[in-house]
DNA sequence: AATAACTGAGTCAGCTCTGTCTCATTTCCG
DNA sequence: CGGAAATGAGACAGAGCTGACTCAGTTATT
């Protein structure tokens, strides 16, 4: 692969990101336009609309599972590690919401480990009733959703727009949900 | 309008709500079948798949303001009325999945006005911290929706699949997140 | 500089959905 | 019963998107 197509590539992922979470139906063609290139480019790296799809999704399990690690998940208490992942995630919404949004579904084996030891340990710490880690996940994925929609001047967020308001936000929020 | 005419355009609502909960995209042929009716038929009352989408969305508005009534949200202790809407909210869930969830962005002044006199009052009683009533209105979406995908034998609902049992789940948590 | 890889632009057939119209037939209602 | 309204079946044009293909021109690599 010459180094001319990778970059092709990756503007085409980048593309598809932003154009797609504005219309999640958006044409081909308006991709390639917002990548710079001609329809015909995107259809050789990606055959078809599904695959593109597919690569979106794989493009974000891989961030997902860098967040993870970033978070000290198996080490650090399980709270610190909850907001870090938090912060790690609200950046990754702004470069990723479509692909975010996409795999409510089809989250990887993985990431989906990593993250359900989180709200084991939560629970083993006592900081959460709620035990099934299913649940707490899902509860934490509407919260993401939810806080991330929050205009930067919402008086949840406090008085400064600080950078970490958001993730305090969410542990807050999210601890008192699953402590019911 | 004949009475003949009234019962199709109910059950083209009807069809159009079990079929798009399934497939937003589907297309009108598919819920003129699901109707027992001819796509032109559809065509005759919802002239364009815009109107026959407002028309979904005015539909639930109405049900979703006869909860809000039933439920005492002016009179009755703030939690009780809480309590008593979200069962009337899952009940028109399972059969009006689609509307709801497009009524995300189009909730009709009514509903919302009632909505939001749930929580002002909530916080006047002390149950609940959070201030503004459109960040308690979103959580409490949220959790609706997650709530409502709950399997029947998830252990979050108890030991008995009992009709308030969703309910209380949802209250509880609502009232923790917040609370934070 | 030569070769191979990549791209742009355009064309093409095929598919699906939409919205409209017609006309024969059925159904309601007075 | 008889007229008016509603329906089914089908055809129709138009639009949009997809995926494949060609070919001439550009760009990277050695």
């Amino acid at each position: 692969m010459r180094a001319d197509a990778e970059r092709s590539t990756m503007r085409i992922l980048e593309a598809a990101e932003t154009v797609l979470a504005a219309d999640p139906n958006a044409p081909m063609e308006r991709i390639a336009d917002a990548a710079g290139l001609a329809r015909a480019t995107v259809h050789r790296r990606f055959p078809t609309r599904k695959v593109l799809l597919e690569a979106l999704v794989e493009q974000v399990n891989e961030r997902y599972l860098l967040a993870l690690q970033r978070a000290r998940v198996d080490a650090a208490p399980p709270a610190v590690a909850l907001h870090r992942l938090t912060e790690s995630l609200f950046e990754l919404k702004v470069s990723h919401r479509f692909g975010i949004q996409l795999t409510g579904d089809v989250l990887s084996p993985a990431v989906i480990e990593r993250l359900d030891l989180v709200f084991t340990r939560l629970h083993a710490a006592g900081e959460i009733t709620a035990v099934r880690p299913q649940w707490c996940r899902q509860v934490f994925r509407a919260l993401v959703h939810e806080v991330d929609e929050l205009p930067p001047d919402a008086p949840e967020l406090g008085p400064a727009d600080s950078p970490g308001a958001r993730a305090d936000l969410l542990v807050r929020t999210l601890l008192g949900a699953l402590n019911a």
